[in-house]
DNA sequence: CGAGGGTTTGAAGTGCATCAAATAGTGTGG
DNA sequence: CCACACTATTTGATGCACTTCAAACCCTCG
């Protein structure tokens, strides 16, 4: 079966077999490129996705064209499902920024088995709040910390928490892209990555982050920041 | 019954009778001065609150002592509830800013009910589908608007959206209170707000503001705005 | 009337954006 | 394998928006 993948999601866990072959019966996997415009926000939403391969931006633009970059996701992850709870359109658009493969399902057997089902609400409900929480962590951070001290904690949740002593990190993807998923220009990026290569002694060449001391990279950035310390992680993980 | 304001509320709708007995039993109406913490951020999660009246500040603060508001609630909101998806903590410290009347009841029976009654899990699906949907706007707003846009864009929320012609608004709190809300020093918001007196030809007297013409605000204001055209209502009313 | 908080104003500094241009890196066809 | 085109990234210079610190002003309330 193709819709295997979404057996393993903890959002799915609970759901019965019947609900996986409804899935299945109108599930498709499919190859985009890199500048494929999935939907746009506020069009009808019939359908959700969820990411085999490769990097997906959810983003909003204003009249003038600027943007801003709600998230940027990757294998494992959903997205254009939330739409079922509003009005049944998207509340933003969605972009392939790196080569991907995605299933597409329809989002009227999520709903019916949201409906009927109330493990599957109540997983929901936990995945719901678990975005909220990130989407309060994301205004504070735009509020309160500087352009360096949103990178260090973009880097921080890059890796994997548990590793105490000296990392390697590769960026995701782009710099450019990194940016905007933090919300600044990419001259401030390359700038502000300057400065806490300066503030925090870690190593950077191209993509690729080395940090001796993650204590003291949190320190510089979790400063600025309500969580416990060290910074808890962040990622809504599926 | 004291917990009769609960049963208006939508989140609410379609709990039956034993639901209402049961939240009355442990239901107790408190009456708090302004400066009253009800709970802060990590804190276990033993209740939730009903706003009877008066105001309510939610916020994180950060190791130096820097705030960065969640949220500024009045009657007829609930608060604390969320947290029965996130480890029963309460995921920010709650203040009371001007002297509320608040019911408070317990969230055991709150996730109780939840996990027994699909219709109050769609409810609270709904809601919180609301809630992230406003916070997206938050953090765009944050992004891409500067301060007399934002400012701009709260006077519009205030209004009823119906009302197209002049309108009178009031200030619900103190200014200092709404640039925090809004995320700027008390300084810049009474220059922000001086600066779209100029731009969009609205009358600022102490905490009220008179509005001609609300088209020029929302067209001002909403520039920088990825939402339909003229500013969709924002408030998660209850 | 005087104390104290809220609000405004002034002056100076900081951080980020913007515009412009140089540099590095990558993929292409010859 | 090289030259070229194109994009990503960095660097420099400048301006604007917001913050910060300081002080004045205003308003309310005892």
């Amino acid at each position: 079966m193709i819709v295997n993948n979404l057996k393993h999601i903890a959002l799915f866990k609970g759901c019965g077999p019947a609900f996986f072959d409804e899935l299945e019966a109108h599930a498709q996997l499919q190859s985009y490129q890199k500048g494929k415009i999935m939907f746009i926000n506020g069009e009808p939403a019939e359908r959700f996705y969820f990411i085999k391969s490769g990097w997906v931006k959810l983003f909003r633009e204003t009249l003038d064209g600027t943007q801003a970059v709600v998230d940027i996701l990757t294998a494992g992850h959903i997205f254009g499902e939330t739409s079922i709870f509003e009005d049944d359109a998207y509340p933003y658009s969605a972009e392939i920024v790196g080569s991907s493969q995605i299933m597409v399902l329809p989002n009227s057997v999520l709903k019916t088995e949201i409906e009927n089902n109330n493990k599957l609400a109540l997983n929901m409900l936990s995945f719901m709040a678990r975005c909220r929480r990130q989407q309060d962590k994301e205004i504070e951070h735009l509020s309160i910390q500087n352009a360096s001290q949103r990178i260090g904690c973009f880097l921080l949740r890059l890796t994997n928490q548990e590793s105490a002593g000296a990392v390697t990190i590769r960026l995701p993807y782009d710099k450019t892209l990194v940016a905007s998923r933090l919300g600044m220009q990419p001259e401030t990026f390359s700038r502000a990555l300057a400065k806490l290569r300066d503030k925090t002694g870690i190593r950077v060449n191209g993509a690729t982050v080395e940090v001796d001391n993650l204590e003291q990279l949190s320190i510089y950035s979790c400063a600025a920041c309500s969580s416990e310390f060290p910074c808890k992680n962040l990622m809504v993980a599926e």
